[in-house]
DNA sequence: GGCGGTATCGCATAAAGATGCTATACGCCC
DNA sequence: GGGCGTATAGCATCTTTATGCGATACCGCC
């Protein structure tokens, strides 16, 4: 932080790494920045939140690992959000799997790199945090971007396009009468058309064809 | 492509893109890396798909834009696939709100970048791809790290614990009898729940919960 | 100590859904 | 031409849901 003042325009930092030697060259090569001021570096979560208190300028921006001891990055991601509402959490990580990066995700993080990420790059990547952006590895995005391709797998392949428009009205929700009135059909016809599908999907109710049809990973 | 010999390590590159001097831009300079060989170059998914007929060498990564005339890119995506099973397909949009990011992501992109990219920053996106990673630009990725964080708006904030554990067995299909038995309950208990539920999320549908509940941007 | 919310359970009835069986029509294919 | 799959439709019947109208019990709260 130096003796700079703090102007607007710097961006506040706050780091949680375990390991001495890497946090201590994020914190001096990050603080050597003019766009950056360093503000709190912690080496565990516990440690982090509890050196909030003393200070006069809380960090927008937080970096952090995931595997420290104690709580990890993934499990103080709630709280640092209560704690500091106004601040982006990315993730460093030398961990890549699908899981970690999911429940990061929707725990809030703004994003996820690796952990061998260069500093330079790093610091881009913090940059475009600040201008609203989602910096991801690409490793890491491979996973986000697998996530989004459902139809590979879908157990809804086996059905004719009718059959889908069935499934889709009943994913929205709708009742058999309003399925019929909304593809022009009787309400018998729905009825038949549902039974080929449970037939096919190998249930017997509506509830059943949802949960099949989103067959998610069952990440959430 | 030039005299040199296609080598293993050489990436085929298809790019479509209608803009001419973008076009010819992107073509001039990945083919002069020596990392890639542009084999078709079009300014239109239907010119391209008719180029592939001619190639002696097939693209296995294909640079599109989305905003094409005729078959725009995302549409062209599915034909893409079909004809170039092996190919990965990399956007390039000037366009980046979130429906397009997901209908491309859904319809099996492997990335999606900015048109704005810099060419050698393109050019280490490419690699990325080919290093199976999926490289997004920052706003990209702010679209789909905003899509993993649902229990901010979560419909179900303002259901009791109970009547939370039923719309769980209702979303995992569950009949009444099966949610009453995996939660020790008499069927009227959960007939009750289910009541009040109903009640609070204006509904009057098992199926209209799990539309409720995952209240996606209706994006699928 | 009463009031509001939650959790539990019961009964009754009407509506919606699930299921069995049948039937016509169209397109495709060998 | 006959078989197969798809899309359409009808009817009968039984089950499941949806809904109304109760009840008891516990807990926190002012």
């Amino acid at each position: 932080m130096g003796v700079a003042p703090t102007f607007a325009a710097m961006i506040t930092l706050g780091i949680i790494e375990d390991q001495l030697a890497i946090r201590e060259a994020l914190c001096e090569y990050l603080d050597a920045q003019p766009e950056f001021s360093c503000v709190l570096c912690a080496a565990s979560h516990e440690e982090f939140v509890a050196g909030l208190a003393g200070l006069a300028v809380l960090p927008t921006l937080v970096l952090s690992d995931i595997g420290l001891p104690g709580r990890s990055g993934i499990e103080g991601l709630a709280l640092l959000q209560q704690l500091l509402p106004a601040a982006e959490v990315l993730m460093l990580s030398v961990y890549t799997d699908a899981e970690r990066v999911f429940e990061a995700l929707r725990q809030g993080a703004v994003g996820y790199l690796e952990k061998t990420t260069p500093l330079p790059l790093l610091k881009e990547h913090l940059l475009q945090v600040a201008a609203g952006g989602s910096p991801m590895s690409p490793s890491v995005a491979r996973h986000v971007t697998r996530y989004f391709r459902p139809q590979a797998a879908a157990p809804l392949a086996g059905l004719t396009p009718r059959e889908q428009d069935i499934v889709r009205g009943i994913e929205d929700g709708l009742s058999y009468k309003l399925i019929a009135d909304r593809l022009g059909l009787s309400l018998d016809t729905v009825r038949s058309h549902i039974r080929q599908v449970y037939r096919k999907l190998q249930v017997n109710s509506r509830t059943e064809v949802i949960a099949k049809s989103r067959s998610r990973p069952s990440l959430w």
